[in-house]
This record gives C-alpha cells, sequence and structure tokens, in this order.
RNA sequence: GGAGAAAUGGCAGAGUGGUCGAUUGCGGCAGUCUUGAAAACUGUUGAGGGUCACACCUCCGGGGGUUCGAAUCCCUCUUUCUCCGCCA
C-alpha cells in the first residue's frame, strides 16, 4: 500500500498516476484518504494532550500518596474520572478512524512507473522485445493437450478424478520432464546468485496482507478455514514475508531469493477453450525469483531479473517475447511488471510463463520491511520478483514447439536433466 | 492430544503496582590510544505517531479487563520449552 504522507504531499502525481490504471473514483478515493488521515491525526492529537495530562495527573497522585497527603490525592483522583471517560471516547474514535483510514489505502493500487504505457488491456501492452525462430511444424502437429496424450505423460482425466479439474497428474517422462525443468531452473537461478529456500506451502493471513493478496484478491486464494490459512498462489508469499517486520542494515542488501514451490490457484469464474490443457491450472509448479534491494537499485535490479530470465529462454531455444505491461493490465501492487510469453505455435499463440515485477515501496510498506540509511533513518526498502520460471506453459511450449513426427526433442540444456532426448 | 513452565530492546538477561521505554552484560556505531589493527577506556545505540524543531503520545508476544497509575494483577488467544502419549 502507498504511504500516506505520500499520498498527501504528492496529491497529483496520485491522481495521473490512478488515471494510468483506469483507477475509478480516483479523485474522490484519494481526497478521502486525505479527510481520513487529517482527521485520524486531529484526533490523535486531541487524544494525546489528555493522555498528557492524565499521565501528569497520576504522577502527582503518586507522590502525594508518598507523602502522605491521601486527601489531595482523592481530589485529584476525581479530575481523572472525566479525563478517563474522555480518553475512552477518543480512543474509540481513533480506532474507528484508523481503521477507515486503513481500509481506504488497501484499495488504492500502486502508482505505475513513468515508463509504463496507458492502457485499458493486454492489448495496449508494449511488445519491446522478441526473439527465438517460430518453428514451422510438420503436417499433423498436435496442440500440447493432445500430445501430453500421446505420448501418456500428462493425464488429466486422471487429475480430474483424484482431485478435480486443474489438477493434472503428470506421468513416466512427463513427471521427470518436470522434475527435471524444476531443477534446471534452481541450477540457473542459484548460479545467478539467488539463495536456494524451501518455505512452507500455507500461509497466514498476516503474510497475506503483507504481499498484498488479502485484503482484495482472498478468493483466489484456497483457504482452510479451520486453521485460517491460506495456500500460496506463488512462492512471493512465503519468501517475501520472510522479511516481514524486518530492518536490515544498507549492507545487506542486495537480497536475492529463489524457491520452487506448488502454486495453488482457484482461478474463480475462468472456463472455455483458452483454459484448455496446461494453459491454466488450479495446481501448478513455479521457481520463484525474490530480491530485496535499496530504492536506488531496484530498477537496476529488475533489468538483470528481465535479463536473467531471458537468457534461460535464450538457452531453451523458445520463441518469446517481452511485453511491457500497460498501466490498466498491470498487478495492483506493481509499479513496473514485464511479462514474458512464449509462443505456443499449434495454438498459435502467446502463452504468459513470466511476470518479473518491480513493487517499489508497496509491499514493503505493508511488511514494514525498512532498512537503515546513511542518516541512521528508517527507510522502506524495495521489493521485486519474478517468475524464473511457471512450468506449465513452458511445458506446453516446448511440447508443441519441438515437436517432430518422431516425437519430442528435448532441448540440449534439459538433456542431461532429463537423462533423455526424445519423448515417444 | 494431556500436564506444567515461560514469552521483556539485535542477543543474553534484570525488573513483580508509581518519575521504567525499562538495570546490566554482549553485540553494533563513534571517538581516544596505536604506524595500523587488537585490547583497553569514553560516549552512543529500539520502533511508531506528532512537531519546522522541541514538547508530548503509544508500544515489554496478540487482544481484552482491574486501577488515579500496569512490563508488573486478572481473563483470553498465540507461540516456545519440559514431561507424558501418538507418530513419518
Amino acid at each position: 500500500m502507498l504511504q500516506v504522507a505520500f499520498i498527501r504531499e504528492n496529491r497529483e502525481t496520485v491522481l495521473k498516476g490512478l488515471a494510468k490504471r483506469n483507477f475509478k473514483n480516483a479523485e474522490e478515493m484519494v481526497d478521502k484518504t486525505i479527510l481520513a488521515d487529517e482527521e485520524r491525526r486531529a484526533i490523535q492529537t486531541e487524544l494525546d494532550a489528555i493522555l498528557a495530562e492524565s499521565n501528569k495527573l497520576s504522577k502527582d497522585i503518586g507522590d502525594l500518596f508518598k507523602s502522605g497527603e491521601t486527601q489531595k490525592a482523592a481530589i485529584i483522583k476525581q479530575k481523572t474520572v472525566q479525563l478517563k471517560d474522555k480518553s475512552k471516547e477518543l480512543t474509540d474514535n481513533l480506532q474507528q478512524k484508523s481503521t477507515d483510514l486503513q481500509e481506504l489505502l488497501y484499495l488504492i493500487p500502486n502508482i505505475p512507473n513513468e515508463i509504463v504505457p496507458a492502457g485499458t488491456s493486454a492489448e495496449d501492452n508494449l511488445n519491446v522485445f522478441q526473439e527465438g525462430e517460430i518453428p514451422n511444424l510438420h503436417k499433423g502437429a498436435m496442440p500440447h493437450w493432445e500430445l501430453a496424450k500421446k505420448y501418456d505423460i500428462i493425464d488429466f482425466e486422471l487429475g480430474n478424478k483424484i482431485a478435480g479439474a486443474g489438477f493434472p497428474v503428470y506421468k513416466g517422462k512427463g513427471a521427470k520432464l518436470q522434475r527435471a525443468l524444476i531443477n534446471y531452473f534452481l541450477d540457473k537461478n542459484t548460479a545467478a546468485g539467488y539463495e536456494e529456500v524451501q518455505v512452507p506451502h500455507l500461509v497466514n493471513e498476516a503474510s497475506g496482507f503483507g504481499t498484498g493478496q488479502l485484503p482484495d484478491k482472498e478468493g483466489q486464494m484456497y483457504h482452510d478455514a479451520t486453521d485460517n490459512l491460506y495456500l500460496i498462489p506463488t512462492a512471493e508469499v512465503p519468501v517475501t514475508n520472510i522479511y516481514r517486520d524486518v530492518i536490515l542494515k544498507e549492507s545487506e542488501f542486495p537480497i536475492l531469493k529463489t524457491a520452487y514451490t506448488p502454486c495453488f490457484r482457484r482461478e474463480a469464474g475462468s472456463y472455455g477453450a483458452h483454459v484448455r490443457g496446461l494453459n491454466r491450472l488450479h495446481q501448478f509448479d513455479k521457481v520463484e525469483i525474490v530480491r530485496i534491494e535499496h530504492p536506488s537499485n531496484s530498477y537496476a535490479a529488475l533489468e538483470l531479473m528481465v535479463n536473467h530470465v531471458k537468457g534461460i529462454l535464450q538457452e531453451l531455444k523458445l520463441p518469446y517475447r517481452i511485453l511491457r505491461l500497460c498501466g490498466g493490465d498491470m498487478g495492483f501492487t506493481s509499479a513496473l511488471t514485464y511479462d514474458f510469453e512464449v509462443f505456443s505455435t499449434a495454438q498459435d499463440r502467446w502463452l504468459e510463463i513470466s511476470s518479473v515485477s518491480n513493487f517499489e515501496t508497496f509491499q514493503a510498506n505493508r511488511l514494514k520491511l525498512r532498512f537503515k540509511n546513511k542518516e541512521g533513518k528508517t527507510e522502506l526498502a524495495h521489493t521485486l520478483n519474478g517468475s524464473s520460471l511457471a512450468l506449465p506453459r513452458v511445458l506446453a511450449g516446448l511440447l508443441e514447439n519441438c515437436q517432430t513426427p518422431e516425437g519430442i526433442k528435448i532441448p540440449d540444456a534439459l538433456v542431461p536433466y532429463c537423462g533423455f532426448e526424445f519423448i515417444n
């Protein structure tokens, strides 16, 4: 969430940013927030004065008791009763106003970076880079779900039986290929300096709030009501929350983490042809990279992350492109996002396989993730994350683009991880 | 799952109703000494709100209560430790 002080002091910038996102009722929301903040501070000031007086009187009573002047003490005691009533009332008001303010702040998305293109939908995203050859497939080339069936490497019906739609079962070389991809991605990430971590796949409410999944995306996560835990929609949540409520030393920057986790998404309301096969799942595997950066370095870091993911796709020899997301298509918490899409030749469409974002201080503010700057003051850090990479659509692209009449030709980089060169 | 104990600043650990946001030690930072470092000595060192800056306010696991006054008493939740049970 944005800092109130920032909104207060940069009203125009905030409004401009929200306009880029096509955020509705921006002016109303922002002014409501500023007003709530003013009211909150006014109540706080009033309350503080009463508490100060009340503290003083209590001390006086203490002194009077010590010197045996109990009668005087009794008189002062009566005075405090009124103060107490007033302070109780103000405390309630303050709490209410703070909650109101908090709720407003939760509703305001991050301000897009200068270079984010204006726009309302995926149509307006900016294609900033593209490479890799789109293969000419042989006659009879198939989409991945048919290939999966033909070679018996992914069983959607079986997953359906065990859990439901969107929970595939990977079999034989399909399962092995999954494991190979995970190991390959993790190795690439650790080689680039990211420390590998294994994290819980369920998180508590505080973690959900920390990275911004709660309160607004509640319905997209699986929730265990008995213990009030959420199945993670991405490793971003547990990994970034390692640094919730942490004050770093400036020398600790940068922090680089990578984690493999399954990801669980309810994806309520998504049905139809474009979610077929591996295109959209309730459970999928992903290897994530997370960085905690000094504000002055976060955009250089974003660049590094983009180049890192590029390197992997080059090595896999998959045709891909990079989009700079427009204001309307960007995630709630992001200031700048690059999406990677692999071309699915048999489906003749691009599939998103990675999303790399700089959140600036938006998450850090919720997380209370700070560092001590050179002046010794605490300042919010910047958080970034990206997929490196999400498995199902990489697999879809791989199966479709690497198909030959003789079978699926595994990219060279993966062969040492798979232990086979062909799926046939 | 059952019984008992505990939760205090980066860490260790005092404090059991009144100038306590908190003794002390370690660690961190700055300085003195030193060619430099170490050691020693001196000083400094939690977070948030508020203010031009002070003042002032809040926070001793979370929430609630008693009291003029709570780190300290009561209730409750969470977590940790010890013992027992179960167990990959």
